[in-house]
DNA sequence: TAGGCCATCTGGTCCT
DNA sequence: AGGACCAGATGGCCTA
């Protein structure tokens, strides 16, 4: 028999299981520690890391190993652990609810971790990516941060004009002023005319 | 309090 | 095989 090391559930029922996967706290100063952190980590490899003390604590334990098994085929059958509690008059449908169990060792949550860690990294090179974005559309000297989407979309809108505008030749600033004056009228097909780009136009230097 | 936004975790898929 | 990328789920924070 193999060595089946500690199960959890996926189901809804599951709560507490997921308990132990809590968010990071957010007011860890992420981004700053995460670089000296992956060194960290690709230096002791395998070890726990940092977010263990901040509340990301996983569910295995340490001596757990890889993940060998996924039975979703045969629930209750087989997949508890010794002393671990399975009732022997489990109702059908509570077994059936547990039928996607995984059965984790220590290779899998070392695997995992890793990839949450690089995931985390990819998602702030992306997040930085957006900051560099937003020093390049015009916004309100009072305006909030931009989201994500809203980054985007005037980016694209204010793409729209700069290409119109270079398309048509016309000093920036008496371009605008123009279109301002006509009311677009003459720009129905102008995609970059917005609302939040219009509004913005009259805060940027042309000089 | 509901909704928007975001960070994070996760498993699946694709790529090298 | 391992990393990159992606989308879904979840929960926290903030604001109207």
């Amino acid at each position: 028999m193999e060595d089946i090391g500690l199960l959890f559930d996926f189901d809804q029922d599951g709560s507490t299981d997921f308990a132990f996967w809590g968010q990071m706290d957010q007011n860890f100063h992420f981004q700053t520690q995460l670089e000296s952190f992956l060194m960290d980590c690709q230096a002791a490899s395998g070890q726990l890391s940092p977010w263990s003390t901040f509340g990301c604590q996983s569910v295995f334990s340490d001596s757990q190993l890889t993940l060998t098994d996924l039975d979703v085929q045969s629930p209750g059958l087989g997949v508890c652990a010794e002393g671990e509690g399975c009732p022997a008059d489990e109702p059908l449908e509570a077994a059936k609810r547990r039928a996607r169990r995984l059965v984790v060792h220590q290779p899998y949550k070392v695997q995992r971790h890793a990839a949450n860690i690089r995931e985390r990294k990819r998602m702030l090179s992306i997040n930085s990516a957006f900051e560099e974005l937003r020093c390049h559309v015009p916004t309100f000297p009072y305006e909030k941060r931009l989201s994500k989407i809203d980054t985007l979309r005037l980016a694209i809108a204010y793409i729209a004009l700069l290409r119109e505008i270079l398309m048509s030749g016309a000093d920036p600033k008496s371009y605008i002023d123009e279109c301002m004056k006509n009311g677009y009228k003459n720009q129905s097909d102008a995609i970059w005319n917005t609302s939040d780009l219009t509004a913005r136009l009259s805060w940027i230097k042309w000089d």
